[in-house]
DNA sequence: AAAAAAC
């Protein structure tokens, strides 16, 4: 094997320095970047004088443009062929190196497909048919594809293999193999892995031809742009610590990562009952809705995501600012994996761990792999959580009084002082507690009737319609969790906002029965919005959304006494 | 110990 250092003098080296296509090099620039990292500075010359690479590298440094750029810049646009394979260990992982193809590949002609299961077959095939000639794809779906005949790669001039220590790890190295044996022995090769285990050694020894061997150095394995701490917790005060450092953790966005499926479920509800936006995401939420749930959090629909370790790689959202370890990983590779999805694109991060006394071990094993010693925290006490709620309260208050009603309201507090002769911080306090208990003490007048304006259904106010003493463009739905199943209003609303995609102001009143709830909904709902919520589920139960149509003869089981 | 990945 060559060797090659990954920093010979990174200087002032640009990307208009290296020999890549122009096309590509408007689109790099595009994106904003003008140096390449110490990986792509290596790694890009290699693949353009076409060598194989084998790169050992952590994700964040920058790895997947590191090869979409010298690939970009040799395919042949001219040629349908599919000229160009990177095999992925996840889903999202595959979906986000396609993205970056496309984003890199913009100004040319090139086509890029993710290949992935759990999602439809007919786009794939219709793009396998057109001809791409980069297909980013997981294993399963891949081989599917090739003994289906939909996919030739008897053409392919470039594989990459990313993350390869995990895709051997979950047991797809026959799947490699397999794949392999259909392809030209001319080929270039590059492959990347995280850690360098012996059948990764063994793999690259049997398939690549005289590899450039790029290390990204770095004392540590984990990126000094995040912060890293963790807490002594005990397992059922993690909640309860969750929510202290929510409350007075500063960020914007942030993933939760637990130990099983059901657990995202719980702590996303439980969140959401708090009054946060959170999704819950694992390998048994369908494809679709994965993906959906990944754009609301870029989107800013939701602000947390608790998953699994189906998100612990690849996933590239530029507002995650906290990563928390809910429960410790007990792979310690997992936990690097994990942490690295903040601190992305040049911003600082924050990586947060609970450790109950049992899993100290798990710690250990943890600062051998990042060569770092990991700084134990206090959790923010009552206290302090006290004092950012004052604060918060204050801010509101400053908030409020530059907001248009705030006269109305002035007057109304005047002429109560004028007639009462008490001191204004009482009345203010007593406006306050009121509105912390939610009580709509002023009528305030419904919007202009609209009804008659609205051309939409042509119809006029005599036309057949519901009486309906509230909002007419809500309907109400029938869910079927109820108060046997103690499901808080807040959870109700929560679920249905995050899957639906609704907004809190969308709402309108929420009664909970004992084996049903109504709540009211824009009558119309956009789209997929009630085939999504129907298959949404809140503690486990379906919440079956149906447009209610009032009382129904079967009133359930009468109540169990 | 669990999760991930092909129908």
């Amino acid at each position: 094997m060559t060797s090659s250092n990954a920093e010979p003098d990174p200087a002032d080296l640009t990307f208009a320095d290296l020999q890549i296509h122009p096309a590509v090099l408007k689109a790099v620039a595009d994106v904003g970047y003008e140096s390449p990292s110490p990986i792509q500075a290596a790694t890009i010359p290699a693949m353009l004088e076409g060598s194989d690479v084998v790169g050992l590298a952590q994700t964040g440094t920058g790895k997947t443009a590191a090869f979409a750029i010298p690939i970009l810049s040799k395919i042949d646009t001219e040629s349908r062929n599919t000229q160009a394979l990177v095999l992925a260990p996840t889903r999202e992982l595959a979906l986000q190196v396609a993205e970056a193809f496309g984003r890199y590949g913009a100004q040319l002609r090139v086509n890029v497909l993710p290949i992935y299961g759990g999602s439809s077959y007919v786009p794939q095939l219709a793009g396998l048919k057109r001809g791409a000639q980069v297909v980013v794809g997981t294993p399963g779906r891949v081989i599917d594809h090739l003994e289906k005949g939909s996919l030739d790669l008897s053409h392919l001039d470039y594989l990459v293999l990313d993350e390869a220590d995990e895709m051997l790890q979950m047991g797809f190295a026959e799947d490699v193999e397999r794949i392999l044996a259909d392809t030209p022995e001319y080929k270039q090769v590059a492959l990347f892995s995280a850690t360098m285990p012996p059948a990764i050694k063994k793999i690259t020894a049997k398939y690549l031809h005289d590899p450039v061997e790029v290390t990204v150095k770095s004392k540590t394995q984990t990126a000094e742009n995040i912060t890293q701490r963790y807490f002594l917790v005990s397992y059922p005060r993690k909640m309860d610590a969750l929510t202290r450092l929510l409350e007075t953790e500063q960020g914007d966005a942030m993933i939760v990562f637990v130990r099983t499926k059901q657990a995202t479920e719980e702590v996303a509800e439980k969140l959401r009952a708090r009054g946060f936006a959170a999704s819950a995401i694992n390998g048994d939420i369908p494809q679709a809705v994965r993906e959906r749930t990944i754009t609301q959090l870029k989107d800013g629909t939701i602000d947390i995501l608790v998953a699994t370790d189906v998100a612990a790689r690849g996933l590239d959202v530029e507002r995650i600012s906290h990563v928390v370890n809910f429960d410790i990983p007990h792979d310690p590779e997992s936990y690097v994996h994990r942490i690295g999805r903040t601190g992305r694109a040049g911003r600082s991060g924050t990586a947060l761990l609970f450790v109950t006394p049992r899993e100290r071990h798990l710690l250990g094993a943890i600062e051998r792999v990042t060569r770092q010693k990991l700084v134990e925290s206090e959790l923010p006490s009552v206290d302090d959580v006290n004092e950012k709620r004052v604060a918060k309260f204050r801010d509101s208050i400053t908030d409020a009084l530059d907001k248009p009603g705030i006269d109305l309201f002035r007057a109304l507090v005047e002429g109560y002082e004028r007639d009462h002769d008490v001191p204004m911080a009482d009345i203010a306090a007593a406006l306050a507690l009121q509105s912390r208990n939610g009580e709509e003490f002023l009528m305030t007048e419904p919007p202009p009737e609209k009804r008659r304006e609205r051309p939409d259904r042509g119809d006029r106010s005599d036309a057949p319609r519901k009486p309906r003493e509230r909002r007419s463009d809500l309907a109400t739905y029938r869910i079927a969790v109820g108060k046997r199943h103690k499901v808080a209003p807040g959870a109700i609303v929560g679920a249905i906002a995050n899957e639906g995609g609704l907004h809190r102001s969308d709402f309108g009143h929420i009664t909970i029965k004992m084996d049903h709830s109504l709540v009211e909904l824009p009558a119309k709902l956009p789209g997929n919005t009630l085939k999504a919520l129907q298959n949404t589920k809140i503690q486990g139960q379906l919440i079956q959304l149906q447009p209610d149509r009032g009382p129904k003869p079967h009133r359930g089981k009468p109540p169990t006494k």
